[in-house]
DNA sequence: GGCCTAAAGTGAGCGTGCTCATTTATCTCT
DNA sequence: AGAGATAAATGAGCACGCTCACTTTAGGCC
């Protein structure tokens, strides 16, 4: 068996197409690795040859959606629009690629996203807190503020994203509007630290 | 076995002590409830006649240290000090009683402080979210914020306060100064949204 | 003391997520 | 075409958290 590097990618897709299904029908709890296997036509311990856990499944669906927001945002724009606003529409659109995972999002991020996330720098999670986190900076930085920022104040942007993610995804108010309610709220806290933040301390050390 | 409620209290309280020593030595993924156990000197079984989770025994430790520092908080105090000031007081002393935790504090807490909390109000972890806001809601009603608070205001400062406590479990800067800018910060924003907040929502609608 | 009742204790066993020695399939080289 | 090499697939098996049918033990009552 060899370079059937084609061949691998379409297996990737079964066990992810399975696995949302799976996710979305019975939950993430009631979801067993050797289901998602069998529904994917193979063994158990071929599935984990494609994805390391469980979590990291789960990971990468969500990576993908974020991806597809991304691509679409418009980075070279012509800002018209003020910082709130851009981060508004790059944050909106991924929670609205992520709509149809929202059932599953809930129980799968508390292992995913991890408070801990500082001390793993390997865990599923961390390429999408990371890439998100380039985004928001590229976005920043295109709205005057030259960085670079200080540890408190991406940890204070992490802290209020993951906030709003969490919120959402189990948001069941009528047009998430108190979603947006607090994701408009915690934009204009993270904007009104930016000016502070200002040439104030380097990535923790003065 | 009946009116054994005294042997039982020390059963439990063996359960907590066996198991903050192995928290504390082998981590949270490396103790097991079977370890736990026959540390305690009882059954596999028997442990989860006391705790029906592992999670719940990390729970149980954290809400005890957490009780400890609500009860030296001086509710009915001469206000001289900001709303700033007594919330940092409360939060920074309950962080001092669960120094010791602070190894396992991580890994553990990502379980039972889920972003899903909202949906699960019996987990284990709840209990000690209530009781916070309730110390919390009654320092900001001293200083003159009548509340009720919104459903945002509410999701704002738990979100906040979970990210000062992921942080300062992980921060190894000297004196935790890190931390401290972070609480600082957090809680700067916090209270600058109560006064936003003042009459404009009650939980959520209108 | 000898029974009855029920609370508390027990550990074999289940279903997980994940591993790893082994087997199978494919490509390359002669 | 056959042999050799190796990437990929396999599933029995492990350790874990947790359950539950059963056993043990302590109290109330005569």
């Amino acid at each position: 068996m060899r370079i059937t590097a084609e061949a691998k990618t379409v297996t990737r897709q079964r066990i992810l197409d399975a696995a949302t299904a799976m996710f979305q029908i019975d939950g993430w709890q009631n979801t067993t690795t050797r289901g998602i296997a069998v529904a994917s036509g193979i063994a158990t311990g071929t599935l984990f040859n494609y994805f390391p856990t469980k979590e990291a499944i789960a990971a990468a669906l969500i990576a993908e959606a974020l991806d597809r927001a991304n691509e679409e945002f418009p980075t070279s724009q012509v800002e018209k629009n003020s910082l709130e606003a851009d981060l508004f529409t790059l944050i909106w659109s991924g929670l609205g690629k992520l709509r149809d995972l929202r059932k599953f999002l809930g129980p799968a991020s508390e292992t995913i996203f991890s408070p801990l996330a500082r001390a793993s720098p390997d865990s599923a999670g961390d390429a999408i807190r990371v890439a998100h986190l380039e985004m928001v900076e590229a976005v920043v930085r295109s709205h005057g503020f030259p960085g670079p920022r200080s540890v408190v104040a991406v940890q204070l942007y992490w802290t209020l994203y993951l906030g709003v993610f969490a919120f959402w995804a189990a948001d069941d108010s009528p047009g998430q509007e108190d979603s947006l309610a607090l994701l408009d709220q915690s934009l204009k806290l993270f904007v009104s630290t930016l000016s502070i933040d200002q040439g104030k301390e380097i990535y923790g050390r003065k």
